[in-house]
DNA sequence: CTGCATCGATAACCTGGAGGCATGGTTGAA
DNA sequence: TTCAACCATGCCTCCAGGTTATCGATGCAG
């Protein structure tokens, strides 16, 4: 009945993420004949092929892609439950909340003092997470809540509420030919040099790559690129630089997450907190 | 870095759903000290107990009861992923439409006329379901799209799209001293012996069980109890019983639904063709 | 109070299959 | 041709997870 064990599933992410069998093994701390033992396995079992494989070039399926696709989906949800029923135990247990270093827009002191004065408030450990990866303490349950800008952010099983809505700026050196502009638009931009953000695959600059908003503005200070971001993730602007309204780009969100299957009450004091009074403070609709 | 085996996630299910090793034992074809050790082991690696158990009686502690909850969603989602890697590699695969019989409002023809001018329109196969699992046909890919009632069946994890709002009717046999009314109202039910719903277990029913449409009407005959359902879910009124508009239910819904997770084109235009040109026939919002 | 039936835990044993190591086969590049 | 890279195969080991038999606790009937 069985049709495919949780460490079967990792393996194949592995390789499907590597597409290298024997990274995929180094990664999964096993030997590489046995990861490719147990991927002829797992095709057995669902009795379809997931690589097309030579020596030379290996690559995935349809069903493969499909596989990689749902099965990402099937081990957050895993980790998920794990980390909810060890968490569960425990009613003290600090709420967690992940967001991006500076990327609160200035609302987090704002939001955790409205918090604490809830009745059934806990202790909030503040998470940091990596660059890209944010979401997936949600999905995962390694945090309750973050902070998100949409559309940068996939919000793909999360539920989630606006806090705030802002437009976007173009940041230049001041010596830059559109610094003196009121407002721009996004045409304006053509030929520009736009970063390229680490471990973004689906980036659309060509630049030199950047992990973070300060490298980024260190970049952009240094004339070998200019970047687009919501007004709030540059304040205060630094000297140098010069911030122009971009009009026609679709307007940032900032929002508070949480992982959609979560209805906890410890997650909806938090975001009826972090509401405030602006709207209403029943739980939130989620879908 | 594995936490939890798919197999050992069924069996703490199978006993958090029995509360009986005995019978859980039985239900996963294993012999019952197996699986004793295999919790103890689940409990070990979690650190957390998931059940207290005495000879006599077993329940779940509050780490058991959020695995479960997030446990069967997990699961769905392993089964999901294996469904969809299994039919991902036939294009020519069949639409799975879930419904109840009869549950399609009328609608299903027109419904299935409507796709089959769609270009890329496969064969559609019917599905019809037990009586209260429809929408885990939809979660765990046996099904590509459903139709379901809201607020009767748990959306939960799906996607929708209305295709239909009624009101609700009280159904009662014709001597009932309601059945003259014009029109009644829910406090008017006060005291009336209502179904209750086999396999659902929230009900708010007091009367002999029923399990579909057809036992209800049939209780309802003999004068045993009433019922309320949407109104299209009795037609033809059968004689010798009496359908009277209830104004202040909330009203239901007929929804097509389907895994909020699947993007396939294959869904996407069978929703289109449902909805015809009543809507923009884009992509579906989902959230 | 005393057997009895029920049910989970323990003990002892067995086995299939997952994973390790060594090696082979294929393929593109130099 | 030779080499290097890389996935597949064969063989062996070992233990996770299964089996049966049995125990110990607990509620119940008389």
């Amino acid at each position: 009945m069985v049709e495919l064990e949780t460490r079967e599933l990792e393996y194949f992410i592995a390789v499907a993420d590597e597409l290298h069998f024997g990274r995929a093994a180094v990664r999964l701390s096993i030997a590489q004949p046995a990861l490719s033992k147990a991927i002829r396995r797992i095709e057995a079992r669902l009795g379809v092929p997931l690589f097309v494989r030579s020596s030379r070039h290996v690559e995935l399926t349809p069903a493969g892609a499909a596989l990689r696709e749902h099965g990402r989906h099937a081990l957050n949800a895993v980790s998920a439950a794990v980390r909810n029923a060890r968490r569960a135990g425990d009613p003290q247990a600090h709420l967690r909340l992940v967001l991006k270093p500076g990327g609160d827009a200035g609302l987090l002191s704002g939001i955790l003092a409205a918090y604490s004065h809830e009745p059934d408030a806990r202790r909030v450990d503040i998470l940091f997470s990596g660059p890209a990866d944010r979401t997936d303490f949600l999905r995962d349950g390694r945090a309750d809540v973050g902070l998100l800008y949409v559309p940068f952010d996939d919000l793909d099983g999360l539920a989630h509420e606006t806090l705030h809505t802002e437009d976007r700026v173009v940041i230049v050196p001041s010596g830059h030919r559109l610094a003196g502009r009121a407002a721009v638009r996004m045409s304006d931009l053509e030929g520009e040099t736009l970063p390229r953000w680490k471990g973004v695959p689906g980036g659309d600059g060509t630049g030199p790559e950047v992990a973070d908003v300060v490298q980024m503005l260190h970049m952009i200070t240094v004339s070998r690129m200019i970047g687009v971001l919501p007004r709030s993730l540059v304040e205060p602007v630094p000297a140098g630089l010069v911030c122009v309204p971009v009009t026609d780009a679709p307007p940032s969100r900032l929002v508070l997450a949480w992982n959609e299957r979560d209805r906890r009450p410890l997650v909806a004091s938090f975001v009826a907190a972090a509401l405030g009074d602006r709207q209403r403070v029943a739980a939130p609709t989620q879908r």
